[in-house]
DNA sequence: CAGTGTGAATTTCTTCACAGCG
DNA sequence: CGCTGTGAAGAAATTCACACTG
């Protein structure tokens, strides 16, 4: 069912299916995987070998197709689903979130937000309401949200998690520096911006060029 | 003067860095890589050796000093110096990153913000002033600032990142979901969160744990 | 003939396993 | 004796290079 797709591999995805998406829009019928991995910004031959280990065919001496490629990855991706998202934190990084374009748009709607303050309970960020955490069971079910998005101070991340977890969320994004125990049926993607600083002051101390985007820490 | 430091160890150094830091607050002296490598989320052998890449030494039958490996690892990740930072885009995410107390904290500080929005421009945020693009030379000049941090719309992301680059900035930082054309002497990394939306949609479609941290695009 | 698909070579990364040191 | 440091084995990922096809 699954038959060998590389963590390497799954990495590239999203970067294929940008460039592809920007492709499409200029009416091309289809790419060469020289122009595509150009575009994608890795080697052509590891293109080709990425889309093969997907079943993703092209047509000798033309290409792959721009459009079949679109709803081909996008099928292995898993978004021909939408993911309906829960923010909890209400703070700044949250607030920023729920007013983000880019969720919705790329099929991860942001169903709801969830913060202790009272003062928030009740009112609406970039039009999403935000509901105490007692609500979140319902929201849940309700929003048949997949997807928790922590943006809460890191010292109380874990309780997010803990509390996501437990009314049967089994996707988070992390945003906080906190590393989150999860059960391991749980998929947990960290976001450090820390991280992301520090390997760039590394490279620029080096002068050396910064090669593969490893980064986000990350668990089972 | 650099022997190799390999791309797949500096983006374990910021988990590393973090780990030790935790435990030397516990006031522990010293550390096994064992104990280590569990809190990082490592294999121990693979701790062992991106150590002795950086020359940084154990004691047999004992571990790693605390203190030693804090300061040697900050040593390698340039963090002995402060990297002023400038947001540019003080839109919802340009706000709560300056906000945001962890850039500061860990050494980036945020020095200004810049934005073309005339009644934004003159304004604090979180103590940050903002201004034109017109002021950016000035800034970076009387405020050392070494990084630049991209929180445009997608569409001016580019021209944001001209602006910092023409005016000597080599490492940016970018929020947006565009791919950023820089010089190669540029250091650029992305944090897009579409990307890391879809490898967690990946890997919970699959019910497979997701592996290594790949995710971050990246160019040189 | 342009460009895919893939064996084979190569490089890089990880893990094992253990000699040897404090 | 516990734990580092590392040679050697193994696994994974990348890249080469070219046969082959539309």
């Amino acid at each position: 069912m699954d038959p060998s797709i590389s963590d390497a591999t799954v990495g590239r995805l999203p970067a294929y299916l940008r460039a592809a998406i920007e492709l499409a829009a200029l009416s091309l019928p289809s790419v060469s995987s020289d122009r595509l991995a150009e575009e994608a910004g890795v080697h052509p031959a590891t293109l080709r070998r990425d889309l093969a280990s997907l079943e993703i065919t092209g047509t000798r001496g033309v290409g792959y197709d721009l459009k079949y490629l679109v709803s081909q990855i996008s099928l292995v991706l898993g978004l021909t689903q939408e993911w309906p998202v829960v923010i909890v934190g209400a703070g700044n990084l949250g607030k920023a979130l729920a007013n983000y374009g880019g969720f919705a748009d790329r099929g991860f709607p942001v169903a709801a937000m969830v913060d202790i303050a009272p003062d928030l309970v009740g009112s609406e960020i970039g039009g999403v309401p935000v509901h105490p955490p007692s609500e979140l069971g319902r929201l849940v079910e309700e929003e048949d949200i997949l997807v928790g998005v922590i943006t809460t101070p890191a010292a109380v991340a874990q309780e997010a998690a803990d509390l996501l977890v437990g009314h049967g969320i089994r996707s988070l994004l992390n945003f906080t520096t906190e590393v989150l125990e999860v059960p391991n049926n749980v998929t947990c993607r960290s976001v450090d911006i820390a991280t992301e600083l520090q390997i760039l002051s590394f490279y620029r101390q080096r002068g050396r060029a910064a090669k593969t985007g490893t980064g986000v820490p990350l668990q089972s």
